[in-house]
DNA sequence: GGCAGAAATGAGCGCGCTCTCACGGAGAGT
DNA sequence: ACTCTCCGTGAGAGCGCGCTCATTTCTGCC
């Protein structure tokens, strides 16, 4: 064993020279081509096994013209998405399909300085497709995306126009109206919302949601503060509505981390969750189970959500026709704070 | 413009026909040469943005042997990690720093299952380099790649053995002694731990620092329970302490996210805190200082943590030599918990 | 046994780029 | 004026693989 011995990588001609075929016969073997001879294929076999050969990706990709890699993009400015809990769920649901599957995933942070940058990286033949999460309302130009390479969104596009967008949602209306009139049934008059950004869909819609559900039950809707999804945001939205000295006997907030914000808040003013006020997050965290009182919470999995994501995508590269919406259904987690 | 004109990205061939030189030229121009006339820089440049010629990555990958891409591998068993905000920002800190440079993030979830694929897709010259996040005991594997590939470890390794790895961790050992010693400065004297799995560096370095801080002090260590770095893990572990029957008057919890755990029970067991026990996290998480009381912590900047692995392994794949170890300072905030 | 037709295999080109090397021309030294 | 350098540029050979197409080897049938 030279010293270089492992830096030269075995190639596909030196598997054929060894199993003492063509490369094209090795070729087919590695891409399970069925018109191959059993004998052949097991000597190639060996051969691949001995050499402990791999193909190169980089060759394969080049003269195949597909790459077996697709991008997560994640705009800059909601890069911040990494540190909520949802999001990285859904990476990892992602992450996790893929591994079934040969693609690899790289992840983009889409620099909004040089957005070109990104835009020629994705349609430069860099990525078979494209995945994008969180989507604001100033990612047109992703949606554009979508004519040059295959691209699923995380989220249901904002905008109408983007209306032929493939996407896969949870359902935020409905499961923020099932909140909404859990706390509606548990006796609760003056439900107070803190929503999120109304420019990301997550946001908009569950603050729809509640909308609704209260319009249905003719209450008031006017006890509703913005906030952008984080904790500390969360509490400073409950003080706000806490200064408002009208009656508030509940709070539906659009995510679990804004309701742990929140629950600090009302700890502070002396109230208790649930008597004074009763407590219904988003998203189903893993802090929502721990906090005292346990949070109740719409559940979603965001794994299934990236896992979904991901083989929408690898069905819509190898050309299969897929749903332009998938729509995941959400379910009430009941637990002490309502 | 014919339908199929997108389709075809153009080539350096292209570029060079256009600005009338020769693909070489092209070549420099692209690659920074410093030897190509002025004139003849910008006639390239003029004629890269009419065609918005972007370079085509499989093809340099070919030709070079570098890939421009570094794997981020993450041990399936740990991919639990992805809920960790800890680990969020460690994600986002690389690829916030990657973003600057020319190169790629792919993540890897290593599967466990078929454990020679993912070693064969990093040594196959499918990556100039990778970081490995939270590699437990079993990980030998991952620091005996260090040989084929340039490898930078977040978090220290486990085992004397690996002791050649790079890594870079933040200083948990001196982090944790500063916590408890906080803790005892503030006449704690019962001081418990709610410690992480042993068989994982931050784990056993948090759970070592009170160690020594407590014999410092001559205090009793045997207030010790285990959890998962995990909330729900952090409640039970309180609860074991709780049932114990021992008198405890502060709690150091490895994380934030196992300390906001314990904080539920505390409460539940109608003890407050900081009154009766005083509670230290570790992380600094985001939801840390929106509990009630704000949990006292020890800051350290995942993202920077990230940004230094990110850079580490740059420079190492470009052959600068660099530190084996860098430790990164930790911070104590002191909020309402102690 | 001979031949058509199918099946299996091999030869070779091209994917887009990097890089070495040869070449031409400008400046310096004698 | 002539050779020697050195700098800037171009020509061309691969990088490892997939794929087309020609070639060879079977198979079955008359």
């Amino acid at each position: 064993m030279s010293v270089k011995a492992q830096a030269q990588a075995p190639t596909l001609e030196m598997v054929a020279a060894r199993a003492g075929v063509s490369r094209a016969t090795v070729s087919r073997v590695v891409n399970g081509s069925p018109k191959v001879k059993p004998e052949l294929i097991s000597a190639v076999n060996e051969a691949i096994a001995e050499l402990n050969y791999v193909p190169n990706r980089a060759a394969r990709m080049l003269a195949s013209r597909r790459t077996e890699s697709i991008a997560l993009v994640i705009p800059e400015s909601t890069s911040r998405v990494f540190t909520d809990p949802f999001f990285a769920s859904i990476i990892q649901g992602v992450a996790m399909h893929l591994a079934t599957t040969d693609y690899t995933l790289g992840i983009v942070v889409a620099s909004e300085a040089n957005p070109d940058k990104t835009r020629r990286y994705l349609t430069g033949g860099n990525i078979d497709g494209a995945l994008v999460v969180s989507h604001h309302s100033g990612d047109h130009s992703y949606a554009r995306l979508g004519r040059s390479v295959p691209v699923v969104f995380g989220g249901r596009p904002l905008h109408a126009e983007d209306n032929d967008s493939v996407f896969v949602d949870v359902d935020n209306i409905s499961g923020s109206m099932t909140a909404t009139r859990h706390l509606i049934e548990r006796g609760r008059r003056n439900i107070a919302t803190i929503a999120g950004p109304a420019d990301m869909p997550a946001g908009f819609d569950r603050e729809l949601g509640w909308r609704r559900a209260m319009d249905e039950a003719g209450f008031d809707t006017s006890l509703i503060e913005w906030g952008d999804f984080s904790p500390a945001s969360g509490a400073m939205a409950m003080r706000r509505l806490l200064a408002r000295n009208t009656p508030i006997d509940a709070v539906f907030a659009a995510n679990d981390q804004m309701a742990l914000g929140a629950y600090a808040v009302i700890a502070e003013n002396g109230l208790s969750i649930p008597h004074d006020i009763a407590v219904v997050g988003y998203d189903d965290d893993a802090l929502g189970s721990a906090a005292s009182p346990a949070l109740t919470t719409m559940h979603q999995s965001a794994n299934e959500l990236g896992a979904v994501m991901a083989s929408t995508l690898v069905k819509s590269i190898e050309g299969e026709t897929v749903e332009h919406q998938t729509i995941l259904q959400t379910r009430l987690i009941v637990r002490g704070s309502s």
